[in-house]
RNA sequence: UGGGGCGUGGCCAAGUGGUAAGGCAUCAGUUUUUGGUACUGACAUUCGGGGGUUCGAAUCCCUCCGCCCCAG
């Protein structure tokens, strides 16, 4: 008797594939639409509807059946609230990454399982083996950033056949079979919510914010900014403050409202080497503090060799064997064993 | 009030007779399942106002306006 799956369908071209190689594969498919944010915004149209008509017409091609979990209100509270509240903090959260772990890798897999599947599966960039979690294959669209936070448990209820094949290839299979999403665009922005600018999304959700001053690297006050949660740290455009060199926020005073920038590239709290993370996740066991890691300090950047120094209940102190640019507090620091993501956890302020 | 200097797009800033560099900012696009970064493109018929000299001026002259510095 062939196996049940999931598969959480977006509307897109990688997760349409998904379904469709798992259904080439013998798998008995279904396909889900998690409707986790429908509302509009000033200037933004949420596009659930669409997304939503898209995963299902794929569905239909594929004769599969199709559902909608409808999440709005965990996805609001464990997702946009976390969010929220962290800018509030004067942090730089990844909502993506609670996404999977709350969202995707958590109440998707938990609402599947009991409706009857015995797996769930996705259209990430990234591989699962023995239940550890690799990243893609294809190195330029890897996501495995973003599920460091995912358990070895879900992990070994989960399929992720995109995290084979390259970008292309996936768009020219999607062709090839005719499915309706094979030339729809890259989804962008914010998980869920779509391409809102993170600014307009947070004027939304908390209204006009207080001003404040930008004070330079000497202490000098150049300009006045409208509001110290939408900056964040190695930010340069929307300072509206011109005159020679370009900006870069350097830190936030959260209590006095204030925005630190710095003209000087090679100005030292613009580089970190040492930091520790917080709320620190690991997929399978525990890092060897003895062994050489890489870490990831944002979605995309180079992996970097790093040293960890200790393990503690407050977090992981770490030591990376270069400086990296403009660490934020509240982004994840994820770490490798070559292809292999150990687990990772978030920036703390510095 | 004497003496000197300055006034170029939102901000810096080249250009001192030959028909407006560049940077910042801004805007648009590209890259990107967060934010950010990076990249590409757009952006002064006009040089504080007025007049004059000249084939031709932001550049020379006169004058008015504004600002700065030194004397006092």
């Amino acid at each position: 008797m062939s196996k049940i799956v999931y598969v959480g369908m977006s509307g897109g071209v990688d997760s349409s594939l998904t379904a469709a190689l798992l259904k080439q594969q013998g798998y008995e498919v279904t396909g889900v639409y998690m409707k986790n944010w429908s509302q509009d915004l000033p200037g933004f149209t949420c596009p659930w509807k669409e997304d939503y008509q898209d995963a299902k017409r794929v569905a239909v091609q594929l004769g599969i059946d199709f559902k909608l979990y409808d999440f709005e209100t965990e996805y609001r509270q464990k997702v946009v609230d976390y969010m929220v509240g962290e800018y509030q903090a004067g942090r730089t959260p990844n909502p993506d990454v609670m996404c999977n772990q709350e969202v995707k890798f958590k109440l998707f897999l938990e609402t599947a399982l009991a409706d009857g599947a015995d797996m769930i599966a996705t259209g990430h960039y990234a591989r699962i083996k023995d239940g550890q979690l690799l990243t893609g294959l294809d190195g330029s669209k890897d996501q495995s950033y973003f599920l460091y936070r995912v358990t070895e448990d879900a992990l070994r209820h989960s399929l992720m056949p995109i995290g084979e094949l390259k970008k292309s290839v996936v768009r020219a299979e999607a062709k090839k079979l005719g499915l309706a999403t094979a030339d729809k665009p890259d989804s962008q922005g914010i998980c869920f919510v779509g391409k809102v600018g993170i600014k307009d999304f947070l004027l939304a959700e908390l209204g006009e914010q207080p001003h404040g001053d930008i004070i330079d690297q000497h202490g000098k006050l150049i300009g006045e900014h409208d509001g110290a949660i939408f900056y964040t740290i190695g930010q340069r455009h929307g300072l509206q403050v011109g005159g020679g060199l370009p900006f870069y926020v350097t830190g936030k005073d959260m209590a006095k409202n204030q925005v630190q920038v710095t003209t000087d590239l090679q100005d030292t709290k613009l580089w970190h080497q040492q930091f520790t993370i917080t709320d620190v996740h690991w997929i399978n066991c525990q890092p060897d503090l003895t062994k050489q890691y890489q870490a990831r300090v944002r979605y995309r950047a180079a992996l970097v060799p790093i040293t960890l120094l200790a393990l503690t209940k407050q977090g992981l102190q770490m030591t990376l064997g270069e400086e990296v640019r403009a660490l934020t507090p509240g982004q994840s620091a994820v770490i490798y064993d070559g292809d292999r993501v150990v687990g990772g956890g978030i920036v703390t302020n510095h």
